[in-house]
DNA sequence: CTATAAACATGAATTCCTTTCATAATTATA
DNA sequence: TATAATTATGAAAGGAATTCATGTTTATAG
């Protein structure tokens, strides 16, 4: 590898100039520079670039090979080089993000709708199956943004909070249940429990509610799709614990009931996690703003006690 | 215009490498070289090219696009290289050809069918139009060879001579002329001469056998191709004047008759000019022995005094 | 959690290589 | 043939990438 980009630039002013002393002054450097420049480039390569004395300075075809070579590799570095600026300036990136919580995927993908509209230049993709370690896959750099509800301090990595949630028990509007104002751990060791398929760490429902109690469902059985739990829980088998941003008009038109867990409530904190180095970046901050948004304007969350609500296809 | 190949070339090492060391190793300069590289880079795009701190090297976008453009980039000047070193290798060139008299085209389509068998990366051309000033050509380097019959000293040229030539007068049959032994100027007088459309001083007719005695035929009809200026003759259309590779067996199959200009008759000498500085070139000295073969090998001219071949379509 | 190793960063000095300057040689044009 | 224009060349200067030596940061093990 002997060509340097400045004997293309070079080859290529010749190409258009009269003289090796036109296309010198071109390129802001001397005529004997050009000179050496090109013998250089003859002696390596044993063979001449152009004919000499003639009056309209021409070519040979080795010459003109190379001013093919820099026509064809001047504009796309001259274009890296815009997009790199661009990448510098935040307009132009890549966010791909990946959901630790599987009921995420109902708000998001409103959310990635309308952020792709301002942002066009942004390379936006969910990545699923990194989630088992998504915070160190943040880290890394193979992903760019976690949806996450529980921030661990890790270095180089920050949680911006999106908005607070509240996980409620989704039961058949004729279930047992159904009739009581909130749930006890209790009331649920006789349940077949619905779960995402993550593990129990991840689930709030054991975390917060009934591991602390040593209380263990009758059953549990693992769907991921929310839309299918929905189903389930309605067709009679099982309950389900949903964040209340699923359980709405909007996504549910069956009948189906919800109700808080304990007498306070189990309630969360959504949070973005990103690169403290991407903190910066207008497209980071944007999609946080919308995504912090995106659940009081899709659909109003159930916020009132014991409600019945409609399921469907 | 920042970038260059070593940039490309260590971006391209780093991405392949579990740290900046290795990738250093592999492209033989120290680590600090490397790092001193990056950072200029990093300091001129204003974003990071990697990670820092992550056991496997991770690049950032940036660095995956200065990646992306070093693998688009790279094996084209690889390529261009490998080329370039072929063409001075005299494997790789250009063979531009321009006839000055119209009657080689006969010869040279079949030259030209065998030379490209032996020469398949050599860019062989025949361009037409450019026969005004087909040396000067040349010696531009607009073209790489010419076949001519009136060498000129011109610096920078050589000419190199193919074959001897006769030129012969070519009548029908039944023509009064037919039966002569030779032709002398005079004869020519009440004739319709056809010959193809260049300047008379390029036609050896004119220039070395009328002119010189003044005469001047009855009248000159302009035909551009071969074959047409043999159906013309043996219609009765005029007589014209060919050199003898054109009068053989394998191009004629009607009735014709030649004979010599003059007791002696005309003679000439056919030859490739070529620049000088390309006379070394295998691919040049092998079209030149080619063509020096063509009559004989494509068949033999008519030597034998007055003599009548067949004409046809 | 400290120690040790590994990886990356930095500043100064060096070395290499491009460019310039001044001028010679070559070629074109009047 | 003389003059102008163009290209070539050698020595010196200038600049920039690399190395060296060392500091700093980050990972891994005990």
């Amino acid at each position: 590898m002997f060509i340097e980009i400045r004997h293309l630039r070079s080859l290529q002013a010749i190409s258009k100039s009269r003289s090796l002393a036109d296309a010198a002054q071109q390129l802001h450097i001397s005529q004997s520079a050009l000179s050496h420049q090109i013998k250089v480039l003859e002696n390596y390569f044993e063979t001449p670039l152009f004919f000499r004395g003639r009056k309209p300075l021409k070519l040979t075809p080795a010459g003109e090979r190379m001013v093919g070579l820099a026509e064809n590799i001047l504009p796309q570095i001259a274009h890296a080089e815009y997009e790199l600026k661009r990448i510098s300036g935040g307009e132009l990136g890549r966010l791909h993000i990946t959901i630790e919580c599987h009921a995420c995927f109902e708000w998001l993908m409103g959310t990635l709708g309308n952020y792709r509209k301002d942002w066009p230049d942004i390379e936006v993709d969910l990545r699923m199956g990194m989630s088992f370690d998504a915070i160190s896959a943040l880290a890394q750099g193979d992903i760019d943004l976690v949806i996450s509800s529980d921030p661990i301090t890790t270095d180089g990595i920050c949680f911006e909070p999106l908005f607070p949630y509240e996980g409620r028990l989704v039961v058949d509007p004729e279930h047992a249940l159904a009739r009581k104002t909130f749930v006890q751990p209790s009331d649920l060791a006789d349940q077949t429990l619905i779960t995402y398929p993550v593990p129990r760490n991840k689930l709030d429902i054991f975390q917060h509610f009934l591991t602390p109690e040593g209380v263990e469902p009758k059953a549990v059985r693992h769907v991921e799709l929310t839309a299918m739990i929905l189903q389930l829980v309605a067709s009679k088998r099982g309950v389900a614990v949903l964040p209340d941003w699923v359980l709405c008009e909007s996504t549910i038109s069956g009948q189906l009931c919800s109700l808080p867990l304990g007498a306070q409530g189990l309630h969360g904190m959504l949070y973005a996690a990103v690169r403290k180095s991407d903190t910066h970046l207008p497209f980071i901050q944007d999609f946080i703003s919308l995504a912090s948004l995106a659940v009081t304007t899709n659909g109003a969350p159930l916020s009132t006690g014991t409600q019945c609500t409609k399921i469907g296809g």
